[in-house]
DNA sequence: CTTGACATTCCAGTGTAGGGGAAGGTTGAG
DNA sequence: CTCAACCTTCCCCTACACTGGAATGTCAAG
């Protein structure tokens, strides 16, 4: 497939394509003989996997680790199960940071919902915060 | 207060405040005869209100936004609460996202775990990581 | 044969949230 | 008097993740 349809299968824009290919998160594209990129079908999932990854706020640094590690594949190799060990806790940490955070604004989100517009004193910038 | 002292109270830089002042977040200081910033003591108030804003995780746009409602006269406790309304799905989103990544890390950790061959060169295999 | 929708490369700009450091003015202490 | 610690403006720099646009090439349809 051409690269607009990679782009719009995985509702990227054809620009975002090129960029993670410049940033190693794409393979290079085999090319057409008129010199377009010819991707596979399964580009497409990789690249939800990358959509993923950014909605759940990675770094593209870390989806590129995460993607190389992948690619992989059954290496046993001591090294790479190292790497995946150290992605699963930094995986850990995020998630309890992000909830931890997620405590916070909730806490905040029901006092919110608690209170009337009274209680929203104007002498101050907002009770709620 | 001079403008050192303020960051200091508020836990910011000198140069962060003159951001803020710079991007609409705060209100230009009156200044002294000498032509340094000379901040009431509510200013600190301010800061620290932006600084919860910040961590919990809000855009300087979303906070200049309510600080706006809030030097207008109106109070923004309505508009805040959508804001954690939103802040808090967007986070929920995030987590299930994450944690749908980390299942799919914690599968390939286990195939790397159940691999037989445990020694392997690093520079070799993992050269591209 | 031309038009329009694709594609290519390369360079440059955007927005976010500040940080670095120069060049100079001001103030209090020793 | 000098020095350090403040302050001022000014401009550039950072990292991240793209985005825009120019100049050019390719290709199917009317």
């Amino acid at each position: 497939m051409r690269i607009g349809e990679a782009a719009a299968a995985a509702g990227m824009t054809t620009k975002t394509l090129r960029f993670y290919e410049d940033s190693g998160l794409l393979p290079a594209a085999k090319r057409s003989p008129n010199g377009y990129r010819d991707y596979p079908d399964d580009s497409v999932a990789r690249l939800e996997f990358i959509r993923r990854g950014r909605a759940a706020g990675l770094a593209l640094t870390q989806i590129r680790e995460i993607l190389a590690l992948r690619d992989a594949g059954e290496a046993p190799c001591a090294h790479v199960q190292d790497l995946l060990s150290n992605q699963l806790a930094e995986l850990d940490h995020q998630i309890s940071e992000l909830m931890a955070l997620r405590s916070i604004v909730a806490g905040l989100h029901a006092t919110a919902a608690s209170g009337t517009d009274a209680s929203c004193d104007p002498e101050q910038i907002c009770s709620y915060l």
